[in-house]
DNA sequence: CTGGTCACCTGGAAGC
DNA sequence: TGCTTCCAGGTGACCA
């Protein structure tokens, strides 16, 4: 589910209640995501401090004075702050207590993570290779188009590679294309500047407008009974295939693209 | 290095 | 109703 835009308005959801706080206990219900989670992990963190809580990509990194826990939330992860008597439901495998309040990790394809890294977070093998933040201004037209010189595989697949830029999922890559008006199956190294440009743009437009939905909704969004999920907001695309495109009504084409569905009007993108 | 494919795991929806 | 099949928002590992 989470793209970057849940994964940074889950870490602003948490941010008023969670830094400064004690974590008091924490209980492991299933130690087996993607990775194993860290051993006596309740020993490591137990009696620290909360920090603060950043984002890198799509991993949210919880400060403490000894070292950093890592949470990606992979396919299907959320976090939510629930009263601590709030019984635990099937896949919430990690409860962090914080007094009253419990940060609980839910997860039912298990495809996220829990990392423990005691030194420069930066330096973690998951963490180094990571590609370059798209909100920031290093992410710019310019940028883009010498980053796709002599690369042939699709823009999409390009938007997508975590090692060059992160945070841009399935269904953002699709929703940008379509903004940026560039049919996603063009060949990277093949984009004009001009084009590199309004791909960055859209890119950026696209985020932002997630970021500003989810943002309405995030107090609902992290301290419901997490039975509304994600927040919605109204694809252009993305899931509409079939159906026809809202600029110009044509049919809203579905294919496959690094085996993920991806979704795009022929007239619009070319 | 690059690009392409697979695997990890569960649940919900669609099809029969 | 119940079974089967397909699909899902991520990404590291592995291959040629």
């Amino acid at each position: 589910m989470p793209e970057l835009p849940e994964v940074e308005i889950t870490r602003r959801g948490l941010l008023p209640d969670l830094p400064g706080r004690k974590i008091d206990a924490v209980v492991v219900r299933h130690t087996m995501l993607r990775y194993p989670l860290p051993p006596a992990l309740d020993r490591l963190l137990a009696g620290h401090i909360l920090r603060g809580i950043d984002r890198r990509g799509k991993y949210l990194l919880f400060r403490l004075d000894p070292g950093t826990l890592i949470v990606h939330l992979g396919m299907s992860g959320s976090l939510r702050l629930v009263p601590a008597a709030e019984p635990p439901g099937k896949h919430d495998h990690l409860d962090l207590i914080f007094g009253a309040s419990i940060l609980r990790l839910r997860d039912p394809r298990r495809f996220g993570a829990v990392i423990w890294v005691k030194g420069q977070v930066n330096a973690h093998p998951l963490i180094a290779p990571l590609g370059i933040e798209p909100l920031s201004n290093v992410f710019s037209g310019g940028w883009l188009h010498d980053a796709t010189r002599g690369r042939a595989k699709a823009i999409k697949l390009f938007l997508m590679d975590s090692h060059a830029i992160v945070g841009v999922g399935n269904i953002y890559a699709s929703e940008s294309l379509f903004r940026a008006g560039v049919d996603p199956r063009t060949p990277a190294g093949k984009l004009s500047r001009k084009r590199c440009d309004r791909i960055v743009s859209a890119v950026k437009a696209t985020l932002g407008a997630a970021l500003a939905a989810g943002g309405s909704t995030l107090r609902d969004f992290i301290h419901s009974d997490g039975s509304s999920g994600w927040f919605q907001m109204q694809h252009l695309v993305y899931g509409r295939g079939g159906e026809p495109c809202r600029l110009c009504g044509a049919k809203v084409r579905l294919l496959q693209l690094g085996q993920r569905s991806t979704f795009f009007c022929p007239r619009c993108q070319r």
